[in-house]
DNA sequence: GACTCATTGTACCGATCGGTACAATGTCGG
DNA sequence: CCGACATTGTACCGATCGGTACAATGAGTC
């Protein structure tokens, strides 16, 4: 049997570093190469596209990761509370707690959207949606459910703009506890 | 009287938002003085220090929009709810119900925030503790009060995301609707 | 060893990057 | 009209951009 893409995981999560630390457009292929440690040629052959597909593999590849560990557990656990236990748990260990900004969302706000729209949509989306359905299991009116899933999203993502403006670590930790409280789940202290 | 600056106003503004729309490394010089209608050498007569100035003296114009459109009425109304509505008002209206993007957020996210570090920092920073004064006079325990600041403050940046990712202006008005009735302002339908 | 094919390093391409130099204008007060 | 200075357009700089071409190397199969 063939070997198909050897630590592609691992390459996509090195590239993923560099886009997230220097933007789209930012992140040149002499950073990508030297993060990685592959010249062009090695890099132009696992991405025959160029940079653009680069971007759009890492954003797929993050879109893995929160289905496997954050959209699943909302989808599947038998208690809706503690799939979004899970969420929050999975959320705060992407992030780093605070530590790390997301990627889609930093694409999202400038002129790189436009190449990835529909998979940036489609991550948002389905955080909201899953989340959303989980929240009316658990006991919510459907339209309040959703409401309460984009409020806490948004939250998310603001406390990671806020967190790295303030360069406060707890300004996101705090963000989580408030979340917490809010969505129903025991306060733990 | 020697004239200062004829119209630095409006060009801070056609500059902001170049910024806005490609980022801090998209924002090319091209682009800005295809925007502006001037050539590299009259923008080098305004921003000797090239762009890493011209995004500065941007950061600074924003900051002082909201100085006066934001911070002050949260700072100066007599009545502290009359004041965070004047703030939610003028947060609608700069982001223009969510089709504009928040450019010192976008900037906190990259690596363009190491150079602007300060300004980000204090922007937010007083965005926070006017609106959490503001709620401590409006009856809110202190540290409650900053806690909810926060949480605000975090929303709208959230929310201009989540906007901007689902290509949908009303995930910024609901978030707007909702964070009135979370600060205490009467719910007006 | 020979064939296949994945992988890599290097040289190179034209375009564009941010920035500089400077001469040519415009626009004043005197 | 004149000098002073603000403003502008253009040409140019070295560096870097994303991308291509291709020969050399690696590893596996037969």
């Amino acid at each position: 049997m063939r070997r198909i893409a050897p630590d592609r995981d691992q390459l996509l999560g090195i590239i993923a570093e560099v886009f997230r630390e220097h933007g789209y457009e930012g992140a040149s292929l002499a950073l990508i190469g030297e993060a990685t440690g592959l010249g062009k040629g090695s890099l132009y052959h696992f991405f025959p596209g160029g940079k653009e597909e680069m971007a759009g593999a890492v954003i797929a590849h993050i879109d893995g990761w929160f289905e496997d560990n954050v959209f699943a557990p909302l989808r599947d656990s038998a208690d809706p509370l503690a799939g979004i236990e899970q969420m929050l748990a999975g959320t705060d260990s992407y992030f780093r707690s605070g530590r790390r900004v997301c990627l889609i969302g930093a694409f999202a706000l400038d002129e790189s959207r436009d190449l990835f729209a529909g998979q940036i949509r489609d991550y948002f989306g389905r955080w909201v949606t899953h989340l959303a359905d989980a929240l009316a299991r658990s006991g919510h009116r459907p339209g309040e459910a959703s409401e309460l899933a984009e409020e806490a999203v948004a939250a998310i993502q603001g406390a990671l703009t806020l967190a790295r403006a303030a360069n406060d670590l707890d300004v996101f930790s705090r963000a989580l506890r408030r979340l917490r409280m809010r969505l129903g789940l025991p306060g733990k202290m």
